[in-house]
DNA sequence: CCACTGACTACTT
DNA sequence: CAAGTAGCCAGTG
């Protein structure tokens, strides 16, 4: 799969998560076909994110944790998420097996 | 072209 | 899933 399909089909899934939901780098990325490219995927959300206008904030790592270090808009994400109806636990995690979403239609 | 870096993950303590 | 290590791949200098 070249590397630009793989990168609309990752931006697709991405805006398609619903409110309320999540999904991993990594999840995205083998949905996709590709489950070594997590890394990619976290690329697309830095580079396209500003132009897309896509849910970032419902991305996270395998852990239900945010990947933003303070300074680069964690508390942004948590804000968003929590307006969909997320809840973070004590450790700044979320409940992966409540919120994590697979979408049912193929790619 | 080679080395470094990063919104990651898997495998071991 | 806490901390350390290694693998991955594309962008950057």
């Amino acid at each position: 799969m070249p590397y630009q399909v793989f990168t609309e089909k990752a931006i697709a899934l991405i805006a398609s998560i619903p409110e309320g939901r999540v999904m991993t780098y990594g999840g995205i990325a083998a949905w996709c076909g590709l489950p070594r490219e997590a890394r990619r995927v976290a690329r697309l959300l830095s580079n396209l994110s500003h132009k897309h206008d896509l849910p970032w904030h419902r991305v996270v790592n395998r852990l239900g944790k945010i990947s933003l270090p303070e300074s680069g808009g964690y508390e942004l994400q948590k804000k968003l998420l929590e307006s969909e109806g997320v809840v973070f636990d004590g450790s700044g995690r979320i409940s992966l097996k409540r919120y994590l979403w697979a979408p049912d239609s193929s790619c």
